[in-house]
DNA sequence: TGTACATCAGTGAACGCGCGTTCACTGATGTAC
DNA sequence: TGTACATCAGTGAACGCGCGTTCACTGATGTAC
């Protein structure tokens, strides 16, 4: 969420049908609710008031149409996003290598942990105002910032072409790891150890290989 | 497709509505438009029967339901990409690396020429037909095949856990590559040049950077 | 070669359903006095 | 502190629409004789 409007608490008392008082809080949680048993193929307006215990045309009256509502939580998702990088940032350490792999088993467990929200985070077609152009860029910069660590570059200093190259590299190998593993494209290599295993046994490595050969590029 | 069930020529006479003679290729080529146009939100059967100018229940007495007819979609799709994995090698010549670079170059040209069928191959809920598994399997194979030659492995010998990862980095990177492109994430860096200059400008010395990396892993 | 018949691919009108949207309304809240 | 009133967030019944599916049908094709 953009701003932190915090509502006098949501009352529970049947008698508040009207000003609800978090009615945006609750129906962004409906709307996460439909989107990771649903998906974004079976999501609805409809189904999202009946979950949040609204009228039907509640959500359409608070946030316009189902763009607003679903910008609104890729604008959380990526907010999430952050989070999940700065966590792996600090996992890793004082090694510029292993923060920056940790970042990326952060990128890929918050698809995994989330693929309702990762799946729309990069959808074409959300209304990108500016909250959510800000939460997507602040996403964005932690992993510049780890590139940038990686090549002890400080921070006013464009990258070189080879080094931007590498930054799109990891950016897309972690992007598409997720969505591959998502798809289910990774279970005839991981077998029974199920798709929580791809992270510490496939991933990890995977990336601290990758990294190590980037770390070299002029 | 499957098998090369070449019907006896769909006469464009009005006196064969019954008997179509080619409606599976017609439902098929209709789904692509829908796809193209619309995306995988706004398919439905009954547009592509207007399309394909067949009867509303033609589509689902064809082909079972919706999953049916995507399927099949699919299964072309991912003979196409196997025809552009393949050219991709021809166009490398006889340097494993740039076979391997352009593979994932006509991987990612693939995706973004046809964003319809790439976002429909890798989503869940297919049928999973053998037909369907066959062609993914095919693909796998020549990229896999490229990764082979790139550390001069013959056949039957099994990968190496570092030389596992760096195919799945491969696929990963390319595949994350083509997604975030086409879902915009790279506007902000190609400007005025558009997304065409992405593959020859930015993917290509991408790979060619990472892969000459890789190549040395054990 | 010609006739009778079973098959089944495709029709098209009708169905019930869930959807987004409209619209007159209700009632809690905030402000003016 | 108390009253009157404007505002507007949210209601809920109703609408028209496109959807997948149903079902009795039609007519081209293939086989039997």
């Amino acid at each position: 969420m953009t701003k932190p409007t915090r509502p006098p608490a949501p009352a529970a008392s049947p008698r508040d049908a009207y000003h609800h008082g978090a009615l945006r809080e609750a129906l962004i949680e409906g709307a996460e609710a439909v989107l990771a048993e649903r998906g974004l193929e079976g999501f609805s307006l409809r189904e999202v008031a009946r979950r949040s215990g609204v009228s039907p045309a509640a959500p359409a009256h608070h946030f316009g149409d189902a763009k607003g509502l679903l910008s609104a939580v890729a604008t959380l998702a990526f907010d999430g996003l952050t989070a999940a990088l700065e966590a792996g940032n600090a996992r890793g350490g004082d090694d510029p290598v292993a923060r920056l792999r940790e970042q990326g088993v952060g990128y890929v467990g918050f698809a995994m942990r989330y693929p309702g929200r990762f799946s729309l985070m990069f959808r074409c077609g959300l209304h990108k105002d500016d909250a959510l152009e800000r939460s997507a860029h602040a996403a964005f910069e932690v992993l510049e910032r780890g590139v940038r660590d990686l090549f002890g570059l400080p921070q006013p200093t464009p990258l070189s072409p080879a080094q931007s190259h590498a930054l799109l590299a990891i950016w897309s190998v972690v992007h598409g790891f997720a969505h591959l593993a998502l798809s289910g494209q990774f279970d005839a290599f991981t077998g029974a150890a199920g798709r929580e295993a791809l992270l510490a046994q496939t991933l990890g490595p995977l990336l601290e290989q990758q990294l190590l050969a980037l770390a070299k590029v002029p």
